[in-house]
This record gives C-alpha cells, sequence and structure tokens, in this order.
DNA sequence: CACCGAATGTGACCATTGGTTACATTTGCC
DNA sequence: GGCAAATGTAACCAATGGTCACATTCGGTG
C-alpha cells in the first residue's frame, strides 16, 4: 500500500505492452479513475463516493482527477456512462440467446430478466445510474447516448413484436416506455428495500410474475381473448 | 432579515397564543427546521440542502439543530415523512371524491392521478421521499409507518376492486405493489427527465394512458375475455 | 418566589471535502 | 537536444457536518 502512488507509475510505464492506450505520467488515469471509483462505490455504496479516496486508491493526488473530470459530478457520470454500456450489453446478449425462437412476449420477458439481473448483480451502480441530477440537464451528452442505446433495444424488440403482429399497435417507444417504468420502478423499489427479496433469483422470478398481466395489457386485444380461451 | 434570530426568538414569545406547542427558546424548532428545509429544497433541489442553511433560515446557529435531529439524514427523514403524510392525504382525499359511483378501474386511475399530480407539484419534496437510503434500513421507524399508510390506502382500494370481482384473485398486496411500481416508475422518468411532458395536465393524462393497458392486466382473465368480444 | 436541574441554544473548534492555482515533471514531437 | 503541451503535485481556501464546553432560559418544586 504505501509508495502506492510512484509503484503504479513506475508500473505504467514497465507494462506499457499490455495496454496501448497507456499513455504520459499515468497511463489512462480516466479510466483507473472510473474503475477505481466503481469499486469503491460497489464495495461501500454511491454516497461514500469520495473523489479523494478515489484518487488515493489510484495513487494519485485528488487534484490530478481534476485534469481529466471537471468536478465529482462528471466522473459520477462516466462510471454512470459505463454503467449504461453494460446494460445494454447484457440487453443485447439476452435477446441475442432468445434469437431463433421464442415468442415476443418471452423475448421481452427476457429483456426484463436481463434488466433485473444486472440490477441486483450491480445495485451501487445501478444507482449512481439514476444518481441525482446525473442524467436530468443536457450535460454529458456521451452519457445521453449510452442510454439511448440501451433503451433503443427495448424499443427494437417491441417493434419486432408489433410486426409480428402480437403487441398493441401504439408507438414503440411508448410501449418501450411502459417496459422502462415497470423495470425500473420494480427495481427501485426492491433496492430501496421497499420489496424484501432474498435472492436474485427471486428478485427475477417476482418481476416476471408481474411483468405478465403487464404484457396482458400490452397484448393486441384480439389475441389475449384467443388466448383466455386455450 | 438581519437581526433575525433574536428576532425570531422573541417574536415566539410575543406570539405564544398562536400555538400551544411553543416552548423553551425557540418554540417547536423542529417543526420549524423542517418547515425551513422543506422551503429550501423546493427552491434549490434536494442537493442544495445544507444544515447550516436550514438553521440560518430559522434564525438558529446550526449546532442548535443537533438537539433535535441527530444528523442531517434525520431531519431529511422528518421532511420526508411529512411528504409522505401529504401523500396519503391526497391519495385518501381522491379515494374520497370518487367514493359513491365509479368503477374500480376508475377509481385506481383517480388514484393514479393523485399521484402523479403530488409527485408534479413538488418534484423536489418528492425525490426527498425517495433519497439515498433514507427508506432503506430500520431507522425512522415513523417514516416507515408514514409509508405504510400511503401504501395501505392503494392496498385498501385493490381489495374493494377484488371484493366487486373486478381485480384478479392475487394478494391485493401484490396488484398494490404493481399499482406502486408503476406509479413510482413514471414519476422516476418524468422527473429525470427522461419522459418530458409539458405540463402537470399531460404528465396525469399520459399516465393515465399508461395504466389502461396495465389495468387491463390486472383485470380478471374471464373479463378481458368478455370485454375483448364486444 | 427564589432556586435548581433539565432543556435548549451558542460559539469555537475540528476533520474532511470539493475545488483552485502556482509550480514541477514528463511526454511526444520538431 | 529542446520545447510546448499534457499531466501530476502541493499548498491553499471556503464550506460543511459534527462535537463540545459553556451560556441562557424554561418549568417545576420546596
Amino acid at each position: 500500500m504505501f509508495v502506492s502512488g510512484p509503484m503504479s507509475v513506475r508500473a505504467a510505464s514497465t507494462e506499457k505492452t499490455r495496454a496501448k492506450k497507456r499513455a504520459y505520467h499515468h497511463g489512462d488515469l480516466a479510466r483507473a479513475l472510473v474503475t477505481a471509483a466503481l469499486e469503491i462505490i460497489g464495495k461501500r455504496g454511491p454516497e461514500a463516493f469520495t473523489l479523494r479516496e478515489v484518487a488515493a486508491a489510484v495513487g494519485v493526488t485528488h487534484g490530478a482527477a481534476y485534469r481529466h473530470f471537471a468536478d465529482k459530478e462528471a466522473l459520477l457520470a462516466a462510471v454512470a456512462e459505463e454503467g449504461y454500456r453494460g446494460l445494454a450489453q447484457k440487453l443485447a446478449s439476452a435477446v441475442h440467446a432468445s434469437a431463433a425462437d421464442p415468442s415476443p412476449r418471452a423475448r421481452v420477458r427476457a429483456l426484463g430478466g436481463a434488466y433485473v439481473e444486472f440490477a441486483m448483480a450491480r445495485p451501487a451502480h445501478y444507482r449512481v445510474m439514476w444518481g441525482p441530477r446525473v442524467n436530468e440537464d443536457g450535460r454529458f451528452p456521451s452519457l445521453e447516448v449510452a442510454i439511448s442505446e440501451a433503451f433503443a433495444l427495448v424499443i427494437a424488440e417491441f417493434e419486432r413484436g408489433q410486426d409480428k403482429g402480437v403487441f398493441r399497435d401504439e408507438p414503440a417507444r411508448d410501449l418501450a416506455v411502459a417496459f422502462w417504468v415497470a423495470a425500473h420502478g420494480y427495481i427501485e423499489l426492491v433496492l430501496r428495500r421497499r420489496l424484501k427479496v432474498k435472492s436474485e433469483g427471486v428478485a427475477v422470478a417476482y418481476f416476471d410474475r408481474l411483468l405478465t398481466p403487464f404484457l396482458d395489457g400490452l397484448t393486441q386485444t384480439r389475441r389475449a381473448a384467443h388466448r383466455g380461451k386455450a
């Protein structure tokens, strides 16, 4: 731990082969800070987040961080952005996994499962992604992009379902919003402990149950009636 | 504004008739702090909240606040609690307004409208009610009670709907949870600006539209099938 | 009604934090 | 080899949450 500052600097130079992006003194301090921040947040919650501690964890003065991030919020935004990229990836692979056969409903349910799994796996990270002010104003355009890209996956899935004539013929975006409302609302309740769930598995299952009547509502009325008979 | 400290103390003594609860130096400093906090939060957002500023607004040293609240979080919790009481009141009067005639669905929709209206009317307050950590752990039992009481109103409404045979025969609590998920999830999206709505009216209308398919899903399958035919 | 203990408020103090700035060091490039 | 830009450092600042010894004021009691 001690002399960790100089150590890491030297290590950066030595291992220059490992990562091409290494540059200048530390070598991609920005990314290192984000990683360290994520680790601290994961361990002790988003409230415990301190620029100084993060910087120290990387072996750098806290002032150095300001060469890469305008302020604390900017670093948080970077963390959040990384989160949304991870979420998008998870959603994408969920869709991909159920690529061939399943019904649009099943695919959306897979999306829901992936969403819940993500949030349960890194609750602290998820909370940063919805942290105060982080994504409200126009600041951090790249964060905005990351969010939109994740959301686009959901929209696309509903569009596909519409093409197959399963979902209601409203703007797919509205259906996706409904999904988002349900998913995020549910995660909020769980993460805030308003809903007690024992495990990730239970959380996913409960959400799936919650999603069912919800999807019933989003399904074409015609079809709903048919399915009611079967 | 200046000499506001001594002024307010003296005022408190003078107007002793106005509020019976007045006591000791300031006279119900606790309540005054909560009120002042709420005002500041409403004006400049929950992030801008500062114990010192709140205390100053009341004309008191920030140290005095610690005689009434264990720490900053405790004061926030008191603010949140007041919020939940207000929400409960609003929900109750919404139910009351649609007391006689309307269908269970209409009553739940009224509940939804009230919820959205509340959140839109005092967004900052709403955010304190869901602030970080405020309601997670067992601290602040009275806050917990306030939350439960508000939530109980929703449960009761679904129970009534079940008695009339309209809603699914699951535990009413689960249906209420589903409602809560939708309402809170929606408000989150709106307050975080992920969903842009121009006015409170639009927000309420949009949520109502969102609630419709959702309620379809919560309705008895039998009925849903029937309605599908008609 | 004087007095006392408890409740309440004060002012000084502390460590920590986000942020800034003048200065040192290192890097890539000409 | 040297220079300008990029990067990191250290000292500094104001504000904040929190604590503590001390002052003030309240309500009750002998």
